[in-house]
DNA sequence: AAGAGTTTGTGAACGGGGGCACAAAACGAG
DNA sequence: CTCGTTTTGTGCCCCCGTTCACAAACTCTT
């Protein structure tokens, strides 16, 4: 789903995993945070599989990607497996991420704590309503968005998430790119395009209930 | 994404539509929307495709599972296509929705616009909180969640939204399925399980960064 | 020390989806 | 009516991802 594959440009020396590895490492690490807090120290593949809701030779084939870090006949150490996946997506480090727009959604964005407690530390909302700069939401200073590029700048700021209305999503887009975000997640409900080089990922709530809905309409034709 | 693929039993006369082209069909919807409201009345597969950021070739392969809208020589008629689409992943009609947790998400979720636009109406808001109750939130009811059954009977409920913690989703859900909810979108980050039948999209805010994060890391990586 | 029992890591087969490229179909000009 | 132009619909091939099934590796018991 993501928009393009990084341009690799030479070198290549870094291992790639699949793309649709990379989207379940999130998920199975933090069901090993969740059998960590239970106090579990070693798992089997098929345990772990459970609790991520994934077959459990596909979860060992994603963390053969990885290296190998299980031992036959035992399974895996909870605490080591949990760092190397951390390691390997980046959360071990800190993430300084910009919200742009403060809807209901970018209030929501700001105030959700599982951005903070993986490694996403939210540095500023800006929003183009002049009315708001200055106020403080979810501990978040509220700025201009022409304050964008200072604020990149100052922070290293590499991801930057677009909770704006649509008609604005294009623009912000554009903006970004031009303070050097090279990430995108994008909320609002139209398609943006950027540079080769640049990721975007894309979350459209409305879109997923229609695929719910679709699936709902099937179920009733059956009968 | 989607959980499990509907059970289909017997009959089989329904077409049965790919789900990739199933989770495209409403970006589709969208960017016809767009050129209708600009004033477009006919439109190429290759703008229409642009629009929507895929594939021509994809995107006539999408269509071709619908039927034969087009016109060789002259392109699909706008309002005309958009009408099929629609009755095609069902949002022509009603689609009585629940949603349950009245957090932060649960707010930007009950005032999210791009629901009530595409026939999703959300007819209560529910939360195990007993102070908020009575409350109305963006002109819905805050309900008890006890209220659940009644109001998914008196109201013909198929889909339910879980915007409530992670400890309580499971719990959630398994009484969402007894009152008859057949269709999930959860936004818990836990894997929650349902019997056959029953489908569950999830949507997980946290996940989407940290899959940015890692190819992020791996740009940085080969400088 | 050897055999029985577990569990990982992976080769191989399979299925779905993406994209190229072209035939079929419509239209317009002359 | 015929020819050239445009654009759809789709057959074909390729690649990615999923799953099966098994050999390799480790533990434990006797």
């Amino acid at each position: 789903m993501t928009a393009r594959t990084p341009s690799r440009t030479l070198g290549e020396s870094v291992r790639d995993i699949p793309e649709a590895t990379v989207a379940r490492l999130p998920v199975y690490l933090r069901a090993l945070n969740t059998l960590a807090e239970a106090g579990t120290r070693t798992c089997s593949s098929e345990e772990l599989a459970t609790a991520a809701g994934v077959n459990s030779a596909k979860l060992r084939k994603d963390l053969s990607y990885l290296g190998s870090y299980g031992t036959r006949g035992v399974g895996y150490d909870v605490d080591y497996l949990r760092y190397q996946i951390a390691r390997e997506i980046g959360v071990t480090q800190d993430w300084p991420v910009v919200i742009v727009g403060i809807g209901n959604l970018g209030h929501a964005l700001a105030n959700y704590s599982g951005f903070r407690s993986r490694g996403f530390r939210v540095v500023a909302l800006l929003d183009a309503d002049h009315s708001r700069h200055g106020e403080v939401v979810a501990g978040v200073d509220v700025r201009a968005f022409d304050d964008l590029e200072e604020i990149v700048s100052t922070h290293g700021v590499a991801i930057g998430v677009i909770a704006a209305p649509a008609a604005a999503a294009q623009d912000v887009a554009d903006r970004m790119v031009a303070c050097g975000i090279t990430s995108i997640l994008n909320f609002a409900p139209s398609v943006i395009s950027v540079p080769d080089g640049v990721d975007v990922r894309k979350v459209d709530l409305s879109i997923e209930l229609q695929i719910l809905a679709y699936h709902e309409q099937r179920k009733a034709q059956l009968s």
